[in-house]
DNA sequence: GTGCAGTGTCATACA
DNA sequence: TCTGTATGACACTGC
C-alpha cells in the first residue's frame, strides 16, 4: 500500500511537473499530449504497427521483385535482362515493376479509404499469380492517375482515387490493387477511351518520339486489346484517370533502378529503353505522353497541360521534377555517373565537331567514323554544329536530355501531332547546317527567358561542347578533371575506369584539345603583352629619339657659339701679337697653335712642317 | 553583304 | 616516346 501510495504521490508529482513544464513550453507550441503517457504510448503502439505493416510491405515487394526475376532471362548476347516472352501472347509486355513506390491510399466507392493489406488482398484476388507478369505493369498505376488525366477525357466512375504524392515516397510501398470492381465493363471503358481521338493522337505522337531509336511498329490500338492482358484495362483506366498509366513507366524504371541496381549492364540499357512503345500498348498513350514528355505536352497545349485543380496542382511537379528521369532508368549500372539516354540521344545526335579526334576526323575515310561507327558514337562535324546550334537542345545542362527519348528537336516534334511518322523527323533531322534560328523560337518559345538567355546560352554551349561529348559517352571525368589533372593523376584516374577506345580517344582529345586552348589562349594573350610591349618600347624609343635630336641641336647650337667664341678669342689674341719691329703679324702667314703642354705658339703657316719637324727652335710666346 | 576581332582547333615544332 | 607548350594558320561566330 505505501508503496502504491509513493507511486500514486510520484505519479501525481509527475503530472504537476508536467503541467508546469506544460505551461512553461506552451508558448512555444508544446501541446500537452506530449506530456500524456498514455498518449504518447497510444502514439507508440501506432508507430510501432506502422513500421509492422511497413515490413509487410517491403517482403511482399521483395517476394514481387524476385518474381519479377524469375520471369526475366538473361540475354547472352546483351547481357541484358528481358522479360521472357508469353508463349501465347504476341505482344510482349514490358517488365514492369512489382514494386510500387507511390504511396497512395485507396478509397472505395464509400469513401473508405482501403488498408494496404486490404488493397494487397483484393489484388490476390483479382489477379492469380500467373498473371502477375502482365498485370504487375500497371499495378501502381492507380497512383497517378488522377493527376494525370487528361480533361477532355471522360472519366469513368471507378474507384476514385486520393490525391496522393505523385512523387514516390522513399520508401517503396507494394503495388495498389485494382478497384474492386474491375470486370468486363472496365474493358469496355478501356476500349472506348482507348478509342478516344485524342488519345490514339496522342498515342502516335508517343510512339513516334519512342520510336526514333526503335523500329517498333505503332501499335494497333484494337490489337492491344489482347484478352490475354486482362489487366490493363484494369486499372482504373476505366475510371478514366488513367494516368495511372502514366505512372507505369515510371514506376518501371524506378522499380528496375531500386530493386535490380545492376541486372542490366550499362551497355545494353537502350533495349530496356525500347520497351517503353510496348509499355506503352497497355497504358494510354495521352498520359503515357504526358509523363514522359511533359514539356512537350505542355508546349503543345500552350503551357498548360490540361490539367485542372488539384489535379494540375498535384502535377505541377512533375514536368520539372519528374518522377522519373532516364536518369534513374540509366543508372542501373552503379558507378555510371552519366545517363544512358543520353547515349542513345547522342548516337544519333549531334556531336563531336572533329569526329573527336583531329587525326581520325578531318576526312571522310578518318578512322574516327569507324571508331565511332561501330558504337553508334559517330559523329559528325555538322552533327556537332546542329547541336552547336540548336541551344534549346543543350540548355539547362542536358537536364532536358535526360528524359528519355529526348531529342533536340522534341518540341518541334510535339506539335505536328497528326504528322505521318517518321516523316517529320527526318526532315528535321537534316535540319540545314546553316540553320541558325533558335528551335525555341521557331517553336513558339518567343517568350523573354529564351531570347534573354539565348546569348549566353549559345555562349554556354560552346564553352561546354567537350563536356557534352564527355556526356554523350558516358565518360565518368568531368572536362576540368581531364584538362587540369596531372600526368599522373590522370592516368591513375583513366586505370581506375575502364573506358573503351572512343572514351579515351575522347577523353585523350578533350585533354590534349583543353590544354591547347588553354595554351592558345596563353600565346594570344603573349602575343598581345608583346605587342603592348613593343608598342610601348616604340613610343619611349620614339620619345629618346627626339630628346636625343633636341639635345644634338642643343649641342650643335652651343658647338657654334664656342667656335665662334673660340674664333673671336683666336683673332683677339692674334691681333695682340707683336713682332721685334711691333709689326702685328699676318694671319696668313702665321698661325697660333697650342701644344700638348697648353703652351701656345705662334708657327708660320710656310714653315708649318719645318716647325714641326724643328719644334726645338719654336720659341715659346 | 562585308570586314574585323575573338575564339577554338589543328598541325607542327620544340623542350 | 610521351607529354606539354608555343605558335602559325584556318574556320567559325558575332558584331
Amino acid at each position: 500500500m505505501m508503496m502504491e501510495m509513493e507511486v500514486m504521490h510520484s505519479g501525481q508529482q509527475d503530472m504537476e511537473l508536467i503541467d508546469i513544464l506544460w505551461k512553461q513550453d506552451i508558448d512555444l507550441g508544446a501541446r500537452r499530449e506530449v506530456y500524456d503517457y498514455n498518449h504518447r504510448q497510444k502514439e507508440h503502439e501506432l508507430r510501432r504497427q506502422r513500421e509492422l505493416e511497413e515490413e509487410k510491405r517491403q517482403h511482399l515487394v521483395l517476394e514481387q521483385e524476385k518474381a519479377l526475376l524469375a520471369e526475366l532471362e538473361l540475354d547472352e548476347e546483351t547481357g541484358e535482362y528481358i522479360p521472357r516472352p508469353p508463349p501465347s501472347a504476341p505482344l510482349q509486355v514490358a517488365v514492369a515493376p512489382l514494386e510500387v513506390t507511390q504511396n497512395v491510399s485507396f478509397t472505395g466507392e464509400d469513401g473508405d479509404t482501403m488498408s494496404f493489406d486490404e488493397c494487397l488482398q483484393l489484388l490476390a484476388e483479382t489477379f492469380p499469380v500467373e498473371n502477375t507478369e502482365n498485370t504487375s505493369v500497371c499495378l501502381d498505376t492507380t497512383a497517378v492517375s488522377a493527376p494525370m488525366m487528361h480533361p477532355e477525357q471522360p472519366a469513368l466512375p471507378l474507384a476514385t482515387l486520393s490525391p496522393g504524392p505523385l512523387l514516390p515516397p522513399p520508401t517503396p510501398s507494394p503495388p495498389p490493387p485494382p478497384p474492386q470492381r474491375m470486370s468486363l465493363d472496365l474493358e469496355q471503358a478501356w476500349m472506348e477511351l482507348l478509342s478516344l481521338p485524342e488519345l490514339q493522337q496522342c498515342l502516335s505522337m508517343q510512339m513516334e518520339d519512342t520510336l526514333e531509336t526503335t523500329t517498333y511498329p505503332l501499335p494497333n490500338i484494337p490489337e492491344e486489346q489482347n484478352p490475354n492482358y486482362t489487366f490493363y484495362p484494369m486499372s482504373n483506366l476505366t475510371d478514366r484517370e488513367p494516368n495511372s498509366l502514366n505512372v507505369c513507366p515510371a514506376e518501371f524504371m524506378n522499380t528496375f533502378e531500386v530493386s535490380v541496381p545492376s541486372m542490366v549492364p550499362p551497355d545494353n540499357l537502350s533495349p530496356m529503353k525500347a520497351k517503353a512503345p510496348q509499355l506503352n500498348d497497355k497504358f494510354p498513350a495521352g498520359s503515357f505522353c504526358d509523363i514522359f514528355y511533359p514539356n512537350a505536352i505542355l508546349d503543345e497545349s500552350s503551357g498548360q497541360h490540361g490539367l485542372e485543380g488539384n489535379e494540375s496542382n498535384a502535377m505541377s511537379d512533375i514536368p520539372n521534377k519528374p518522377p522519373f528521369t532516364p536518369v534513374d532508368i540509366y543508372s542501373l549500372s552503379a558507378g555510371d555517373a552519366f545517363d544512358r539516354s543520353k547515349e542513345n540521344l547522342t548516337a544519333e545526335l549531334p556531336d563531336s565537331d572533329s569526329g573527336i579526334s583531329s587525326n581520325i576526323s578531318q576526312n571522310a575515310s578518318s578512322p574516327g567514323k569507324s571508331l565511332y561507327g561501330d558504337e553508334s558514337f559517330s559523329y559528325s562535324d555538322s552533327d556537332m554544329e546542329e547541336m552547336d546550334h540548336n541551344p534549346g537542345s543543350v540548355e539547362s545542362d542536358y537536364s532536358e536530355m535526360f528524359l528519355l527519348n529526348f531529342q533536340p528537336d522534341d518540341l518541334q516534334r510535339a506539335i505536328p501531332l497528326s504528322a505521318p511518322m517518321g516523316q517529320p523527323q527526318q526532315q528535321q533531322e537534316k535540319k540545314p547546317k546553316q540553320h541558325k534560328t533558335d528551335p525555341a523560337e521557331e517553336n513558339g518559345h518567343n517568350n523573354a527567358p529564351f531570347t534573354k538567355d539565348k546569348q549566353k546560352k549559345r555562349s554556354e554551349v560552346r564553352l561546354s561542347r567537350d563536356g557534352q561529348r564527355a556526356k554523350a559517352l558516358k565518360i565518368p571525368f568531368t572536362v576540368d578533371m581531364i584538362i587540369n589533372l596531372p600526368v599522373d593523376d590522370f592516368n591513375e584516374m583513366m586505370s581506375k575506369h575502364q573506358l573503351n577506345e572512343a572514351q579515351l580517344a575522347l577523353v585523350r582529345d578533350i585533354r590534349r584539345r583543353g590544354k591547347n586552348k588553354v595554351a592558345a589562349q596563353n600565346c594570344r594573350k603573349r602575343k598581345m603583352e608583346n605587342i603592348v610591349g613593343l608598342e610601348s618600347n616604340l613610343d619611349s624609343l620614339k620619345d629618346e629619339k627626339a630628346r636625343l635630336l633636341e639635345e644634338k641641336s642643343q649641342n650643335i647650337t652651343n658647338l657654334k657659339e664656342m667656335k665662334q667664341q673660340l674664333n673671336s678669342l683666336y683673332l683677339e689674341v692674334f691681333g695682340m701679337l707683336r713682332d721685334e719691329k711691333g709689326n702685328s703679324y699676318s694671319p696668313s702667314d702665321y698661325s697660333l697653335q697650342q701644344s700638348t703642354d697648353g703652351n701656345v705658339f705662334l708657327v708660320p703657316r710656310i714653315k708649318k712642317t719645318f716647325i714641326k719637324s724643328e719644334d726645338s727652335v719654336l720659341s715659346p710666346l
